[in-house]
DNA sequence: AGCACGCCGACT
DNA sequence: GTCGGCGTGCTC
């Protein structure tokens, strides 16, 4: 049952052949009825026959493959989920399982005697003369009428309601349609991709390469190639929602555009979609990670893009990353993987220096476009004049960009206008009633938001500690303070601030990206949403507010973030005729993580990186399982971390670090403590975290989460 | 995950 | 006296 729950339940069979593994069936539990799916293996209830109720109907749908029912096992015993919950992720659109509705439309009747034939009228019967019915908004549309003219004609007899044909939802990609001319180097690395997905084998490959060296066009040719094949393509792309110009390209290499999958799809397009990909009707299907527990009838392959996002783990419900999943599932499939990114993991860099994974490398722009020369600005000695976050040479280099007429984009990674609000009278900091954060000032919207939970609040008239009327500041910059101080340096420009609360879905993303294209804009302000995957063609500027951003904290991957962060920012700048340039405002120019970025040597840092977490064996050099114990009561947390951390495991290789107070250490209103699991490579987690898990009693208002491979700590 | 049961405080 | 708040536990 597609249920937390830690076993199967087991029912009577129907009367007649048993059903298959695999097949949907209805059946009772408890007061209601509910689906789930047929699983394997004998049935070893403890409970009596007498108790067992029995399947009310097998469905008509396709069954669930032995290979999505493996993968669901899989994910569940590496994760420590009750396969339930995966399973639950594998039947996420529970109304496709349902016999779709018959699509109702309408004929041409034979015409009684006497009906009156209007020009509305007419339109409608010539419309429908060629004997092809059609859905009431289509003829409505094509006929140019109300559909209170077709109830009118249905009334007189002159239309009749007919069946609509099942017709395909998905346009086949045409693998043939010729692609983009491609350079000896692309045209090599497509040919060993094309080899790969065209071998009905596992393999996993790491494509790497500079922005703009056509790594998608690469594994286009590879989409292709499992198209020939008769299989299926999976892309995984980190931010569905934010990639219009990813989906134009695809229709230009394949002339038809691909499923998609996404949390945001209406019920409607979700129930179509699902049941097309579990008929094999969705040749290409473009997702988020949830797009991997689809019923891909025979997946042939799977291409993650920008690999190394953060954004492919999932940390709530089931704790997955969909980067190291698509590679299992790729294994039980039989299929190629991709892992394409200009900025691998480490993770990824090492499984390919170590031969897990194969590789390819695009050394250059392709076009010959240059790499955009990165300047370090130290704000220790040039800092911007007090109450300003933009020093003297990136305004400069701005303001002669825009006097070029060319598009400048200001990078800083936080939203709102200002991080944090002080009370000038008695240095009170506003903070989060139900997290251990400061609230951030929006003040386009008015409002003081917390950016862990949903609370906001109206900015204070007077402080809510000392009582002091008008005595809050605003502390540090977000990209609307950016913005007014670029209104005020340049108000001729016409400016764009994108963020994930000004850019409100897809259609937005789409508009705006447009907009930058079509030279609409001048100065283009952004979070993170700015650096992933866009071509802004005619952008020659990229200025980072504040670089050491992502530096501060004991994040083990702070470094490899904030370079990957930065590189991809960097890489909007330039790209056509005019060499791009980037300037990056840092108090610490002497870090490697800057010292990278100018001299654009990915590996050498890559490679000190590695140095650095080896001898601690930390990840990729060993293996981290965390756990998070959370309860409203601080006492409650603090009891079960602390029997947590008395019957931690030990021995040769194996580490427990805490309990400590996580960095957050209140969210949501709950109370957090952290635990850190460490091993040698060799030993696997698993094992240890059950046993663990077995020896501590917790009570019910207590949570214990699992993360096995940690991606954040917080 | 849902849903029922059960135990306490605010209303008719 | 009854309605309904949501804590606890069960569903083959």
């Amino acid at each position: 049952m597609p249920l937390p729950l830690a076993d199967a339940y087991d029912y009577r069979a129907p009367a007649g052949p048993p059903p298959p593994a695999g097949s949907f069936v209805l059946v009772p539990l408890g007061t209601r009825r509910a689906i789930g799916v047929v699983w394997d293996g004998e049935a070893d209830s403890r409970l009596p026959e007498s108790r067992l109720r029995a399947v009310i109907e097998v469905l008509d749908a396709p069954p669930m493959t032995a290979t999505l029912r493996r993968f669901v096992d899989w994910v569940a015993a590496y994760t420590l989920s009750p396969p339930g919950a995966v399973l639950r992720m594998a039947m996420s659109a529970p109304a496709a399982l349902e016999p779709p509705a018959p699509q109702a439309g309408w004929r041409l009747a034979s015409a009684p005697e006497g009906a009156r034939i209007t020009p509305a009228r007419r339109r409608v019967l010539d419309l429908l003369a060629d004997g092809r019915p059609r859905a009431g908004g289509e003829i409505a549309e094509a006929a140019g009428v109300t559909p209170a003219v077709l109830r009118g004609m249905a009334e007189a007899g002159l239309i009749a309601p007919a069946l609509l044909p099942h017709r395909p939802r998905f346009a086949p990609p045409d693998p043939a349609r010729p692609g983009p001319a491609l350079g000896p180097e692309q045209q090599a690395a497509a040919d060993l991709l094309r080899e790969a997905a065209g071998r009905r084998a596992f393999s996993t490959t790491l494509l790497t390469g500079v922005t703009g060296s056509g790594k998608t066009e690469v594994y286009f040719e590879a989409i292709a190639e499992t198209l020939r094949s008769g299989r299926q393509a999976l892309v995984l792309l980190p931010e569905i929602a934010l990639s219009a110009q990813w989906l134009e390209r695809f229709r230009a290499r394949f002339g038809a555009a691909p499923a998609l999958w996404h949390s945001e799809l209406t019920a409607r397009t979700r129930r179509d979609t699902w049941r097309a990909v579990a008929e094999g009707q969705a040749p290409v299907l473009v997702g988020a990670r949830s797009a991997l527990f689809l019923p891909f009838p025979d997946l042939g392959l799977i291409v993650v893009d920008e690999e190394h996002e953060t954004a492919f783990k999932q940390e709530e419900g089931v704790v997955y990353h969909a980067r190291d999943m698509a590679v299992v599932r790729a294994r039980l499939s039989e299929a190629a993987c991709v892992l394409a990114s200009a900025t691998p993991s480490l993770e990824s860099v090492t499984n390919a220096a170590t031969g897990r994974y194969a590789s390819v490398h695009l050394p250059a722009r392709h076009g010959g476009a240059a790499m955009p020369q990165v300047t370090l600005v130290d704000l220790r000695r040039s800092p911007p004049e007090r109450g300003r976050f933009l020093s003297p040479p990136l305004v400069a280099a701005v303001g002669e960009t825009l006097a070029r007429g060319e598009q400048a984009m200001l990078f800083l990674n936080r939203r709102g206008y200002a991080p944090m609000t002080l009370c000038r009278a008695c240095g009170h900091r506003l903070r989060c009633p139900n997290c251990t954060a400061w609230l951030v000032e929006h003040r386009a919207a008015r409002r003081l938001q917390c950016h862990h939970c949903g609370h906001a609040e109206a900015p204070p008239e007077a402080c809510p500690s000392c009582g002091a009327p008008h005595s809050t500041v605003p502390i540090g910059p977000g990209v609307e303070r950016v913005l007014e101080e670029a209104s005020a340096l340049w108000p001729e420009a016409r400016r764009l601030v994108m963020a994930s609360d000004t850019i409100a879905g897809p259609a937005a993303a789409a508009a705006a990206a447009a907009a930058i294209r079509d030279r609409e804009v001048d100065l283009l302000i952004g979070t993170q949403i700015v650096a992933k995957g866009w071509h802004f063609p005619h952008l020659t500027l990229v200025g980072v507010v504040d670089a050491d951003l992502g530096l501060a904290g004991g994040d083990l991957r702070a470094a490899e973030r904030t370079f990957q962060l930065l590189h991809q920012v960097a890489g909007r700048a330039g790209r056509e005729e005019h060499p791009g340039r980037v300037l990056l405002q840092t108090f610490a120019p002497e870090h490697a993580v800057m010292q990278a970025l100018v001299s654009g040597d990915l590996d050498a840092f890559m490679a000190a990186e590695a140095e650095a977490r080896r001898p601690g064996h930390w990840p990729p050099f060993g293996r981290l399982a965390a756990l998070i114990v959370s309860a409203e009561e601080d006492r409650a947390a603090d009891r079960v971390a602390r029997d947590l951390g008395l019957a931690a495991p030990g021995g040769e290789g194996v580490e427990v670090l805490g309990p400590a107070p996580a960095p957050l250490a209140i969210l949501r209103g709950r109370h957090r403590r952290r635990l850190l699991l460490k091993t040698r490579r060799d030993i696997a987690v698993q094992p240890l975290l059950r046993a663990w898990l077995a020896r501590v009693e917790v009570p019910g208002h207590v949570r214990v989460q699992v993360d096995v491979d940690p991606v954040g700590f917080l």
